[in-house]
Parts: C-alpha cells; structure tokens; sequence
DNA sequence: CTGTATCCCCTCAGATACTG
DNA sequence: CAGTATCTGAGGGGATACAG
C-alpha cells in the first residue's frame, strides 16, 4: 500500500520525499555553501574537509541530476567545473535554516559545544 | 578535526546533529503522530501500517532515549503502554511542519501524486 | 584539477520466531 | 498486547588507484 512512487522509490509522506531529496549528511551543507556564491569543485572540497572525494563527486551528480545545482565545465587546462545552485536549490534554503536553528538549540539542550561555531553548514 | 562530538559520534554541523535526533524514515512521523494525542503501541501501529514491529519498538525507544517521547506501562492484563510528547518533542514539531510544508511542495514540482493526501505525517 | 572504478566493511532494516 | 532475539541481505560510505 504505498502512498506513491517516485523514482522506482516508495514514499509514505512529504517528510520522507524531502529527506531523500535534501536529506543525508552531505546535501544541506553543499547547498548551504553554494547559496549566494558560485563554486568550483576544489572549493567545496576545501570547505568541507570532512567529505571523502567519492561523497562529493557522487553527491554533486545527483543533486545536479534533481535540479537542484548547475554544473558548468569550462574547457580550460587543468580542467575547471563551477557549481551553482538554482531556484529549486534556492527554495530549501530556508528550510535549511530552519533545521540549522532547531539543530543548534537541540545541540545547546544537549549541552553538545562545537569547537567553532561558525563552521557548521 | 571534529567539529563536536556526542554520544560517541562526530557531527560537522547543527542539520547533521538535528537530523540524527529527529531524522530517519519515522521519527518524524511518530512525533507527529502524538503531537496532540496519546497513544498506545498498537495504535501507532494502526497509524503507520508500513512499519515494522522491530523498527516501531526501536524507533520508540530511541525517542525515549533522547526525551522527546514519554512511556507509560499500565499494569493491567494484557499489557497496555501509552507513548505521550515531551515538551522537547513538542519543539519539533514546527520544524516538521516546515519540512512538510517543504516536501509536498517538492513533490508538486516533481509531479509526484500523493494516494491519499492527508495519510502522511 | 576533476573526476570514475573497485574493493570492502559495517550498519540498517526486514522477516520470523519467541516471551511475559 | 507489547515487546525482544536472531538471522540475513542490500546498500551507504571509506580508502585507494586510475584517467582525461
């Protein structure tokens, strides 16, 4: 009894269909840097430390393949890729917001302390 | 180069740590769920016939764990065991809302159609 | 610089069976 | 009714190597 199908995928509510789009651990944090500037691959690599060369590189493709980034090659030597986001893109960023919020409140609830507070995403 | 730890795990950022608590396939529906009522087990079995006796007692538990869901156990035959929000629980629940808000938006756009459109949660 | 391909481990989640 | 225990398979994600 599915509640619908997307993608070959079953989804039982919007919750669910919104966290397989944004969700996981790398999505909101990619999409949160690109929210106001352009950035090429090595960049977001630098901005994120964390994310291994596969994660980003597989990450990327598929928010790209569900509208959410552009990708734009420039034929130059050593190669150079530009990522943007789009107006879909642009429209989880308040929810982003929202869940960075709510995160940072649980995290002082939790008495969790981040080493620096401004290098979350 | 963690960025803060808790419970023997790494989180980067607030979203992360936010969706660890809150994220997953059912935490989201479950809080809904009791978001004005109190239910029994059987009932939120009732309420989410797509999800395992396992996931269901687990998922139960884990939210007990981390405060955002009571339990209760009435002491009569046969059992009965009531699962109430916490007033943690209950600040989750704009942010689900946002994020339903959000996913059905999403799934307008992708074209995806809902069988039953106040199924979800 | 910007990727893709392989190998591999480990956790998540389903099915099933058993208990107070 | 409300769980727990065990077994198992699929897939996420890391490390590493290779390519245009």
């Amino acid at each position: 009894m599915p509640d619908f199908v997307y993608d070959k995928k079953v989804y039982y509510n919007p919750v669910e269909f919104a966290m397989d789009r944004i969700g996981g651990i790398w999505k909101m944090p990619i999409l949160w840097r690109l929210r106001e500037k352009t950035l090429r691959y090595s960049d977001l690599k630098k901005e994120l430390p964390h994310i291994t060369h596969k994660m980003l590189s597989s990450v990327l493709r598929n928010l790209e393949k569900e509208g959410f980034i552009t990708r734009k090659v420039h034929a130059v030597v050593p190669p150079k890729v530009e990522y943007s986001i789009t107006e879909r893109g642009k429209r989880a960023i308040p929810v982003i917001e929202v869940i960075r919020r709510y995160g940072a409140e649980l995290m002082r609830e939790f008495g969790v302390k981040a080493k620096e507070t401004e290098s979350g995403k």
